[in-house]
RNA sequence: CGGGGUGUAGCUUAGCCUGGUAGAGCGCCUGGUUUGGGACCAGGAGGUCGCAGGUUCGAAUCCUGUCGCCCCGACCA
């Protein structure tokens, strides 16, 4: 029994308030600030164990199984295999993967806790926070033939990470739900065709759970791999950024983000004279702006040090400039973080505030695993930067006079700067970009051979030649996208659930419950609306009308029926859109035709 | 992990500065009156003031430590 626009998870059968468990709270909970999170708790939908640990109420829950559906729809639509992997993993296979020490930070250790006694060893195992280093040696072992691909794996189950910094409720949490498949082909072309299929799957499963979604260029992260898009729903809330061009399309994470600032046509400036000067406690950039020195920031040379896998690093920035840390996985590091003060003075000769990269003048050059230079800061011409001599700085520096090893791109981008898009028969669009808060999910991957040659996930094909296959590796945050649209769909009274996936989709509100006539009709619209294809719920409680019509608003099914002694006395009941303020009076010998027909025209897509 | 906040009844909170019997609203229980947008009256139950030390005749209040939670940042679906 399928049906159109909504899914069928069971068979249904109209609920009664009175008979579910859905706890509705008069007062917004403490401990909630954005709306979306606050209207999960006020609506009942769920409730909150400790920091980003969540129960699914029963109707959360509902609504979570119709968006697992819906997803589980489109994915097998684009070829999608269901299966479920482990939660507990042998600590081996993560050892032997390519991203152990920077993925276990964030990874729970699910062994015996211990008699209490003797310290934490090395963990046996660990909670899956994703499942690449799971389903690469699964394939290895079950698939060793070009005949068996491509094949897509998906599961939907519960992940657990030991977020940094768990917040705003489902929105990152240690313990929540996603959808994650794993494309295996034989060819590069075939794995992007694996790519774009999942990309037609998730903009058809967003749009069915009405999401507003923009899908953007994307960092890869600790993923690794060769590119990356990220699906997300623009919100103030969201806790990434989004650049974009209004001309051109361009969108990217910020993270990934360039411009086309400094791209071309900066002239050569030739070397500086260098001369040194004493800055007595200057120890900014910004103090270096101000009198007696007036060096704007954008006429300065800024020094990071950083440490990569245990070695010291440079990054040379103009001073107006923000490093993107994420671009640093570029460089080949596994594990990157800020340098100490300690760490930096034995190398740079000056403690941070009079570093620079000048030649000759950095005290240990040799202890360095490289000097990478941001390419704007070609843009700063004849400029200032640090002497490596505690309280002296240079002036009259050009790019020319710097120890460089490398340049790239390792700035984060500013909004107003020109469009990096390049557009045939111009090098650039060169519109000025905007950048925007968005909430991200989905993300989807492709990854190209890094996991299956390390653990051997191999096949033979038809001229007996044996090649690693080319993967791919597509995440939707479920219980995230559950909060996405609450916090997308909702007004001053409650949420506004789409259609699609509302725990119930008509809410019978029978003022009278007492009263058998009244229960009477409740119940005969109920199963019209059911039988029309629509789930439903029957307000039975013996509430006062205020309190139930409030309860309603709150909940937000799309569709709301009312029944009462007022209405019935005029031989009418009456019918109302939660996204709308129309009340419709509808004849009680027209309801259950009326109330068929609404249902099915809703349903439809 | 760095920065900022906060912890008092199931929920929202007052009291803390200036130490002296812990208060309110919602919710809950009993009875009554109400009955189309979070009713009203009367009565009632419910708190070792996050935890542990300390100062003091006396600590929710002051001090120290610790834990939880919330927000900003780096990271993620």
């Amino acid at each position: 029994m399928r049906r159109r626009g909504g899914v069928v998870l069971v068979r249904t059968h109209m609920k009664f308030w009175s008979q579910t468990f859905i706890p509705t709270l008069k007062e917004t909970p403490a401990d909630a600030e954005i709306a979306s999170h606050q209207l999960l708790l006020r609506a009942g939908l769920v409730r909150k164990l400790g920091g980003g640990l969540y129960t699914y109420m029963p109707a959360g829950l509902r609504v979570i199984q119709k968006i697992s559906q819906i997803c589980r729809e489109e994915m097998e639509r684009e070829g999608g295999i269901e299966l479920a992997l482990p939660h507990i993993h042998p600590v081996g296979n993560w050892q032997q993967g390519p991203r152990w020490a920077a993925a276990r930070e964030i990874m729970y250790r699910a062994d015996s806790a211990g008699d209490g006694k003797r310290p934490p060893r090395e963990p046996e195992f660990v909670l899956g926070p994703t499942h690449e280093e799971v389903i690469t040696p699964l394939v290895k072992h079950e698939i060793t033939s070009y005949r068996d691909l491509p094949k897509n794996f998906y599961q939907i189950t519960t992940k657990f990470r030991n977020e940094i910094r768990p917040r705003f409720g489902l929105m990152r949490a240690r313990e929540f739900i996603m959808k994650d498949a794993y494309s295996f082909d034989a060819t590069d072309q075939d794995a992007m065709l694996s790519y774009h299929k999942m990309a037609k799957a998730y903009t058809a499963f967003f749009t069915r759970c009405g999401l507003k979604t923009i899908s953007v260029e994307a960092d890869t992260g600790v993923m690794g791999g060769n590119f990356s898009h990220e699906f997300m729903v623009p919100a103030p809330v969201g806790d990434d950024d989004v650049v974009y061009c209004e001309k051109c399309g361009y969108a990217a994470n910020r993270q990934k983000a360039t411009s086309a600032l400094g791209a071309e046509g900066i002239p050569d400036p030739g070397q500086g004279k260098i001369e040194e000067f004493a800055t007595p406690g200057v120890l900014t950039i910004a103090a270096l702006e101000a009198p007696p020195y007036g060096v704007a920031a954008d006429k300065q040379f800024k020094t990071l040090v950083y440490m990569g896998d245990g070695r010291p690093f440079l990054v040379v920035l103009r001073g107006c400039d923000d490093l993107e840390e994420a671009k640093l996985g570029a460089l080949g590091f596994q594990l990157w973080r800020a340098a100490t003060p300690e760490e930096i003075e034995p190398v740079m000769g000056a403690k941070p505030g009079s570093l620079g990269t000048v030649k000759g003048t950095i005290k240990n050059s040799g202890a360095l695993a490289g000097i990478f230079a941001d390419d704007t800061i070609r843009l700063v011409g004849h400029g200032t930067t640090g002497a490596n001599k505690d309280g002296f700085h240079l002036r009259d520096v050009t790019w020319r006079d710097l120890q460089i090893s490398q340049w790239g791109d390792y700035r984060r981008v500013r909004e107003g700067e020109p469009c990096p898009q390049q557009t045939i028969g111009h090098s650039c669009c060169g519109q000025p970009l905007k950048i925007a808060r968005a909430i991200e999910v989905g993300h989807i991957f492709k990854l190209g051979t890094k996991y299956s040659e390390i653990f051997g996930a191999m096949f033979t094909d038809d001229k007996k030649q044996s090649h690693p296959m080319v993967m791919g590796c597509y995440g939707i945050g479920i219980s995230r996208t559950m909060q996405a649209v609450v916090e997308q769909s909702n007004d001053a009274d409650g949420i506004i659930w789409p259609w699609s996936v509302a725990p119930w989709q008509v809410l019978v509100v029978n003022l009278d419950p007492q009263d058998s006539a009244a229960s009477d009709v409740a119940n005969k619209l109920a199963a019209a609306a059911e039988a029309a294809g629509a789930d439903v719920l029957v307000d039975d409680r013996p509430e006062r009308p205020g309190v139930k019509f409030k309860d309603a608003d709150l909940i937000g099914l799309p569709l709301r029926l009312t029944v009462g002694g007022r209405g019935l006395k005029e031989g009418v009941i009456e019918m109302k859109w939660r996204a709308g303020k129309e009340v419709r009076k509808v004849p009680l010998a027209d309801a259950e035709r009326e109330i068929t027909a609404t249902v099915r025209t809703a349903a439809a897509p």
